[in-house]
DNA sequence: ATATATCGAAACGAGCCGTTTCGTTCAAGT
DNA sequence: ACTTGAACGAAACGGCTCGTTTCGATATAT
């Protein structure tokens, strides 16, 4: 989300060459920044390599050559921005779990900036097997990384040794994931110390 | 998923024609068909107005005269087979959650028959802003609709008066979306009790 | 000096878009 | 009995995007 004038693509006016037998990373950049900006204003909606082309002021070919799918060059666009953070350490696991949702999952996505990326991503995954396996792929890591959040509170023996961490992360993903896709971040973020109690706690005074 | 041989359709060598000033049921039926065939075979990959013509041997102004989205049609290929099923009353919270999951949502999404179809309108609602609200509004509906689920629980007392049907409802409907859009149905399926489990009792020996 | 790989421009054939025209078919209204 | 009018499918429309290919210019690497 690079917000600084381009200087370098739309001050020029003599459009980019070859710089000998090796990747320009000036186009690179350019196309990244031209998917970027087509992603935020309309989603995947008219998402397509003939108008990244055109805004990057680059050559089709030069974006078919380096990436093979366009989910590929969706995901670098997002990745551009996710740039691993860790996840601090709150002292509770409610804390964690609450940063988490809040920080990480709706927080990152809301305002529209990034949300309407992974939405891409996420739209293009329901069409493309390609890009259903990287998206899985993506997911399965991340989720094992903050699996570490729940390992973290046993350490602490918040909760037994037993606890199924996975299913945790799960449902706090499952339900921002849910939310985001719905176009609801802003109504499931003023939800989210309730989502954590009742994954926490569950149902108050349920009798089972 | 009518899986019967569509004899009015396939085996008749002559196009339908018209059968007056009147919708043709024929005709509409045999739409349904195309475009459910399809979805079911490549998601909404593919899935253009022009294919559905193909192969319903219809005409487009046909499709356009009757159906104003491509989601339209979806949604009324999906609504098909969602008859309006009620929840059987199971006698448990806890049963009636599990019923709900494995056959309102896991199941009656499993084996890519209509989950496919699902799957394709969710993403056509990342596209585009029309299909966005219709299916925000089937969803909100469903939802009001699925939480008289956590009403008989009230009224048995198994709950108290005060509890969230709503976020209940949200988190178990959250889970099988998730997994639905990430391919793992089957494996969301086999994790169904402990779902429950969590959303009733929460994470057990939690100490908060 | 030569080989090699990149760049962007332009044009390609193909496919789908949504619309319009056209002749046919038949129910409803007079 | 006859006319009106709507729905049907076929075909063609101009316009757009697709992914690919061709091309000449460029500059590094050998």
């Amino acid at each position: 989300m690079s917000s600084e004038p381009d200087i370098s693509v739309d001050n020029e006016e003599t459009a980019r060459r070859s710089i000998g037998a090796r990747r320009n990373p000036a186009s690179q950049e350019a196309i990244l920044d031209a998917a970027e900006a087509l992603l935020r204003e309309n989603g995947i909606a008219g998402f397509s390599i003939e108008a990244v082309a055109r805004r990057a002021r680059a050559g089709k070919p030069t974006i078919y050559r380096w990436w093979p799918h366009r989910t590929a060059l969706m995901l670098d666009v997002y990745k551009r921005f996710k740039n691993a953070k860790s996840f601090p350490d709150t002292g509770t696991l409610r804390g964690d779990l609450t940063s988490f949702l809040e920080n990480h999952l709706l927080g990152f996505w809301q305002g529209s900036l990034c949300g309407t990326v992974y939405r891409a991503v996420v739209a293009e995954a329901q069409t493309d097997k390609d890009a259903a396996e990287l998206l899985q792929a993506y997911q399965a890591e991340r989720k094992l990384y903050s699996a570490r959040i729940v390992e973290r509170a046993r350490a602490r023996g918040e909760v037994p040794e037993d606890t199924d961490a996975e299913l945790m992360i799960d449902l706090v993903v499952s339900y921002a994931w849910h939310h985001l896709l719905l176009g609801q971040v802003d109504a499931a973020m003023s939800r989210v110390p309730q989502v954590v109690d009742v994954i926490l706690k569950g149902v108050p005074g349920y009798r089972g």
